[in-house]
DNA sequence: TTGTATGCGTTATCAT
DNA sequence: ATGATAACGCATACAA
C-alpha cells in the first residue's frame, strides 16, 4: 500500500530501514545488508525487500550511514584562495570537472574549500580534524610543511595537485610533465628550422616554471643549440610585461627567430609587440605558447601550442586519492601527465 | 595531563565529549552545551571545559553532530554538466568563489555536483533524498519542472542562479540585470554619437539572451532610434559565426556604425572581421561587448564592456539560501544584480 | 546551572 | 541466510 509512504511524507518523517523491515517481516539488519550488498541474501527476501523499498519510496539517510560507518564518502578539494584567480583559471577548472566526475562515479561527494586562515586553524585542518571528508586533494601551493606533517601523522589520505617543493618522494602527487613539454616545443621549433629560440616565462620561482626552464635547456642541448641567458625572460607574474620584453628581445643584435610563451596572455602580448615592430609571424619569427585556451586558435595567426591535459590531471588525482582512501596501504605514487603539441600557423616556416 | 590525548592518538581513537566530561568531572551534556554555546553555563565550568578541550586536542566529530542534529551544514551547488564549458566559464567561476566564501563564513561546507542523469535518479535528486545537503543552488538551466516540484514538495530550501523560465514568482532566484545591461549599452553608444547599433547574440532562446534583446530594443526606443530586424544577429551558440555575420552585416546598404557583442569571443571575431574589411575601430565603427574578461582590455583597441558582477551574483545566492535554510518561513525573493559600463577606446568616437 | 536518559538511523558483531 | 543487539558521538527533553 502506498498509504504508509504517504503518511510518512505528510508527517515529514522519513522512511527508515525499520519501516521496511517491519513491513517485509524481517530484521532491520537484513534490510541493511541488502542495501550494502556485500552479504549473501536469499534471492527471495532480497527481492521482497527491494520491492518494498521502492514502494515506500525509501532513501537511505546518509547522515546516519556516515555516522555508523565512520566514513563521509566525500573528498575535499582545496583551493588556493590567496589568489582568486584559481577559480578563473580555465585549466584548473577542467581538473575540477574531472575530479567531480571521478568522485561521482565512485559514489563520493566533492567538497570544495578555500584554504584561508581562520581564527586559529585553517579551513583545511578543520576538514581533517572534524572528519568532514575521507581524503583531500591539495594544490602544491597549499602544501605547507605544517599541513603535510599533520596529514601524515593522522594517516589522512591526500594527494597533491602539482609537483610539491618538498617531500617529493614521500607523498603522492600528479603533475603535468612541464619539462617534457618545453623540451618537445624546442625540438619541434628546431626541426622546423628555427635557430634562436627565446622563452618568456611567468616567473622563475614556482616548481612548474623551473621544470619548464629545465626542459627548455635540455631541448636546446639535444638539438645542439647554445643556451643564452638573455633568451629566458621573466614576466615576474605580470603578463603585461611580455609586451615590452618582446620589444627589447627583438632589439638584441642577436635577436631570436622564435619565441616560446608561458601562457596565452603572454603570447597575446608577444604578438601585439611583434605586430608593432612590423615583424610577420610566422614569416620572420615563430611563436609558440603553452596552454591551448581560450584564445590560442583564434589568434592571428592561430597559435601553435603545448597542450596540457588538465582533465587527465584531475582524473588521475581523484582516482589515486580514492584508491588510497579505500586501501590504506596503497603506496605513494608520482604521476606526470604528458603534453601534446598542436602545430598551427604561427610556427609554419 | 597530555597522556590521555597521546594514548588516544596512538590508538587512533578520537577524543570525545565523554572524555572531556570525565576529565573535568561534569556530564557530557554540559560539554555539549559549551560547544554549542546556546545555553548559559557558569563561567567557571565553561573555562575548565574549554581548557581541557584544548589540552586533549578535542575536535567535535561532525559525522555525529550532523547525525544528531539532523543537519548537514553543507549546501549543494549544482553544475550543469550538459556542457563541460560551465566550469571553464570565468564568470560562473567568480560566482562559485563567492558562494564558497559565503558558505565558509556561515560555517557551511560547499558540495559541488554535476547534474547528470544516473541509473534512475539524477545526482541532484539523490542529494535531496539522502539528505546530503541542507539546501541547493541550482542554475536555471538545471531547474527542470520535475525537480522544482520535488523540491517544493519536500520543502527543501533552494535558490536558482539565473532567472528561471518557469515559476518566476514562486521561487527564489538571483540574476544579472541583463535587460538593463544592454539598455545602458545602447544609450551610451547613442550618447557618444553612434546612430545604427547592431547586436550579435549567442542565441535567441535562453532567458538571459531574451532579456538582453528586450533591453536592447528598449534602449533604442528610448533614444528614439528605429528597430531593425537585421540588426540583431544570432551566432546560434557558435561564436565563430560572428566573423561571417560581421562581414555580411557590413555588407548591408544600411550598415551599422556600432556593434554590441554578447561576449568576449564574439567581440574578438567581430574585431577580426572589421580589420579584414579595413574598417577602423572606433574611427569608422564602434564595438562594445558584454563581459569584461579575460581579454577585453587587452584587445586592440581595448574594448568597452558591460561588466557583469558575478561575484555579487554568487554572494547573493548563497546568502539568500542560507537564510532560507535557517528560517523556513523566509519568503521567496528575486534579485537582479546591476551591470556597470566600462568605457574604453573601442567606443571613443 | 547542571545531570540523566533517550534517541537519531545505520552498521557491525555476535549469535543461531 | 537471518535475527538480536550493541555501538557510533552528540543533542536535547526532562529532571533536579
Amino acid at each position: 500500500m502506498q498509504t504508509v509512504a504517504l503518511e510518512r511524507a505528510e508527517d515529514n518523517m522519513s522512511v527508515t530501514i525499520k519501516d521496511i523491515a517491519k513491513k517485509v517481516g524481517v530484521a532491520p539488519s537484513t534490510v541493511s545488508r541488502v542495501i550494502n550488498g556485500n552479504t549473501v541474501i536469499s534471492r527471495k527476501t532480497k527481492d521482497r525487500i527491494l520491492a518494498v523499498m521502492e514502494e515506500m519510496d525509501y532513501h537511505p539517510n546518509s547522515l546516519a550511514r556516515n555516522f555508523a560507518s565512520g566514513n563521509t564518502y566525500a573528498i575535499g578539494l582545496v583551493i588556493d584562495a590567496r589568489d582568486e584567480q584559481t577559480f578563473s583559471n580555465t585549466f584548473f577548472n577542467r581538473s575540477v570537472y574531472a575530479i567531480e566526475t571521478v568522485s561521482q562515479n565512485f559514489g563520493y561527494s566533492l567538497l570544495i574549500t578555500n584554504d584561508r586562515e581562520e581564527e586559529k586553524q585553517s579551513a583545511v585542518e578543520k576538514m581533517v580534524f572534524e572528519k568532514k571528508v575521507d581524503g583531500i586533494i591539495l594544490p602544491s601551493t597549499s602544501a605547507a610543511p605544517k599541513l603535510i606533517r599533520l596529514l601524515k601523522k593522522q594517516k589522512f589520505p591526500f594527494i597533491i595537485l602539482g609537483e610539491p617543493g618538498i617531500e617529493k618522494a614521500e607523498t603522492s602527487w600528479v603533475d603535468i610533465n612541464n619539462a617534457a613539454g618545453s623540451e618537445m616545443a624546442v625540438k619541434s621549433l628546431a626541426k622546423t628550422g628555427y635557430k634562436k629560440i627565446a622563452f618568456i616565462v611567468e616567473n622563475r620561482t614556482t616548481v612548474f616554471s623551473v621544470k619548464r626552464m629545465e626542459g627548455y635547456q635540455k631541448g636546446l642541448s639535444e638539438v645542439g643549440y647554445p643556451f643564452k641567458e638573455q633568451y629566458i625572460q621573466d614576466c615576474m607574474e605580470n603578463t603585461d610585461n611580455a609586451f615590452l620584453i618582446t620589444k627589447s628581445l627583438m632589439d638584441y643584435l642577436d635577436a631570436p627567430d622564435a619565441i616560446l610563451c608561458g601562457n596565452n596572455v603572454i603570447a597575446y602580448q608577444v604578438l601585439r609587440a611583434l605586430k608593432e615592430l612590423g615583424l610577420s609571424v610566422p614569416g620572420q619569427i615563430g611563436v609558440m605558447t603553452f596552454d591551448n585556451y581560450p584564445f590560442a586558435e583564434y589568434m592571428d595567426p592561430p597559435l601553435s601550442a603545448v597542450d596540457v591535459d588538465t582533465f587527465s590531471l584531475g582524473e588521475q588525482a581523484a582516482t589515486n586519492l580514492i584508491r588510497k582512501i579505500q586501501n590504506a596501504d596503497y603506496e605513494n605514487q608520482q604521476t606526470l601527465i604528458s603534453t601534446k603539441l598542436l602545430l598551427r600557423e604561427s610556427t609554419n616556416k
